[in-house]
DNA sequence: ATGTAGCTCAGCATTACATCA
DNA sequence: TATGATGTAATGCTGAGCTAC
């Protein structure tokens, strides 16, 4: 028979009407412990969390409780310690989420005046160069300018064409079975391929002008424009542009 | 050597009650 | 005063470790 049994037995021999009831009181018919007793029980709990069975004997003579109720006092103790525990890290782990978020939302709203910034002064660009095209009124010029547009519109074609030819492998390349991507092997795709398209498709194509712009913008071997970071940025890009419309995932906590 | 029954103990979920707003 | 939320001592069950047979 174990100690808390004996303890309840004798409980019940002493008053019948425990036995009808569950035995919640200690020897002095109180159910809670005394401050002298909760003092001395969490001093030795901040010593050793867990306690050895000849200490418990001993605390229990000291503090005129069964050995069984210390043991459970410590037990409970703990359960109650850890819940804490776990509640002090959910809050550091919640700060540091929301620090972090907030970060994001302000690199977001940096990116986007950037990008406006861009939109903005690539059409003051463009309206300076229709405008230089038109003040200068030479029809043969225009002609001359305009046969030539159309052959550098051909050979961009031409271009195009054989990048297309080349471009499946890559996209299967990009993303592998697990969806991991596996970055750009093929020559004319890396850092200053494959990122210079991307580029060109925005300043408008080939050309002398798209060519300053990206100039410009961004040295070619900038680290920005590394094919790693652009790759796993568009792969995250739906991600975070679904996190941040609809309903941002991390609204959960509120 | 191995298997098994019996015991103790701690962990865990839950209960029963006290206390407080 | 009644009531719901919270804190706490205790219960019941379970599995691990140990021992005797």
């Amino acid at each position: 028979m174990t100690e808390g049994e004996e303890y309840c037995l004798a409980r019940m021999s002493v008053d019948p009407f425990m036995a009808m009831k569950k035995s919640n009181y200690n020897k002095n018919n109180q159910r809670r412990f005394s401050d002298e007793q909760i003092k001395s029980l969490e001093m030795m709990f901040e010593s050793e969390t867990k306690l050895e069975p000849r200490k418990k004997v001993q605390l229990a003579r000291e503090l005129g409780l069964q050995p069984r109720q210390v043991a459970i006092w410590f037990q409970n103790k703990r359960a109650r310690w850890k819940s804490k525990q776990l509640e002090t890290e959910f809050n550091i782990l919640k700060q540091n989420y929301n620090d972090l978020a907030s970060q994001f939302e302000s690199l977001k709203k940096e990116k986007q005046a950037l990008v406006s910034e861009l939109h903005r002064l690539n059409e003051e660009v463009q309206k300076t160069h229709e405008e230089k095209r038109l003040c200068c009124g030479d029809q043969a010029a225009v002609v001359a300018l305009s046969s030539t547009d159309h052959e550098s519109e051909n050979e961009e074609n031409t271009r195009r064409e054989q990048e297309e030819e080349v471009r499946p492998e890559m996209e299967v390349c990009e993303k592998g079975d697990d969806g991991v991507l596996c970055g750009h092997h093929n020559d004319d795709y890396d850092d200053g391929g494959y990122n210079n398209d991307i580029k060109r498709e925005y300043f408008g194509g080939f050309g002398e002008e798209a060519d300053h712009l990206m100039n410009i913008v961004e040295p070619a071997d900038s680290c920005l424009t590394s094919s790693d970071d652009w790759g796993g940025f568009k792969s995250n890009a739906n991600l975070l542009d679904q996190s941040s419309s609809n309903c941002p995932w991390w609204d959960f906590w509120s």
